[in-house]
DNA sequence: GCACTTATTGCGCACAGTTATCAATAGCAA
DNA sequence: TTGCTATTGATAACTGTGCGCAATAAGTGC
């Protein structure tokens, strides 16, 4: 589906390398901060293991473990999806990344400090992030009407955005 | 897991098959109000379809696809799965039954009118009802804040419950 | 640099939950 | 009753993800 044509070539971010360590893996600054997440956790740093944190730092705004492993095999074309997923369980694992339920197909992934809310709409599909304040206010009121501890990110909010709101107002 | 033998104070769980209508399926005011909702919309109203609505009636709190063909097939064996989720389909098509998803398994569904926020402890699992006043404030919140008209009821909301987040509080 | 340990990988299959296909059946209106 | 067609049962397919295992290679000590 998501056809991003970004090929190696205009719209790829900051490739700052011009090195060999570059051509076998477009790194940059947040690929490498993660890779060392990965290394203080005690673990390996592998291609696969670069490559995907390549496509989770240059991919676009909400990856499926289907995108990434799309991205990644461009570069690597070997690289087994299982090893994606195992991947992205592992860098959960160390809490580098979590995912989340847009709806009812993949999940998608997020490095967790970019963690938010996202209100997804049934209607257009759009994913629009809740802004902090409103996350925590939410969270807070959660609290006081339940003395539940909300992790609001986790699951999305369905409902229709302002636009389809609008324009649908007597939809079912 | 939930497997309770009876859950409401209603006592017409066996019923002897004497007329025509309790031998094909054990109903009652609900289910009827819920199949004249089907007929009215042009459904037919068929052996299978009673049995789910009868399960989704007397079934537990948040019943499962699965535990509704189980609750189906003591009656009827004969009924298939698919049939179940054809029907449940339907049903939401007409608009009087929704589902949620409470967490990574299968989703669990509700009548409309019975629709509510769901609380799901990441540690215990369990899934308290967020209260309706909150509810409201929460989604006027949200409009608020993003003009996004939420329907918070379809995913859960994960976190910890009370219980846990006091006892797991150092938790990661 | 070299051997060594074992974490990680590729492959391919297994799985859960759900949906599609299609001929046969059975509601229900006439 | 008849006839139309919505609905069904059986089963295959499908999507997203996880598993098992032998082969590979990352990091460690020498």
């Amino acid at each position: 589906m998501s056809k991003p044509s970004d090929v190696s070539g205009s719209t790829r971010k900051r490739i700052q390398s011009n090195n060999a360590a570059a051509r076998h893996s477009i790194s940059n600054e947040r690929t490498e901060e993660m890779l060392q997440a990965l290394r203080d956790a005690g673990g390996r740093v592998t291609a696969p293991r670069r490559a995907v944190l390549d496509a989770l730092v240059s991919g676009g705004d909400h990856p499926t473990a289907e995108d990434l492993a799309e991205h990644v095999q461009r570069v690597h074309p070997d690289v087994a999806v299982s090893t994606i997923y195992r991947t992205l369980e592992h860098l959960e694992d160390i809490g580098i990344l979590v995912h989340v339920h847009l709806g009812h197909g993949p999940a998608v992934y997020h490095f967790t400090d970019d963690a938010h809310v996202h209100l997804v709409c049934r209607f257009c599909g759009h994913a629009t992030p809740l802004p902090m304040t409103a996350t925590r206010a939410m969270a807070k009121h959660i609290r006081t009407a339940s003395g539940f501890h909300a992790e609001l990110a986790h699951f999305s909010i369905t409902g229709l955005c302002s636009v389809c709101a609008s324009g649908t107002t007597h939809h079912a």
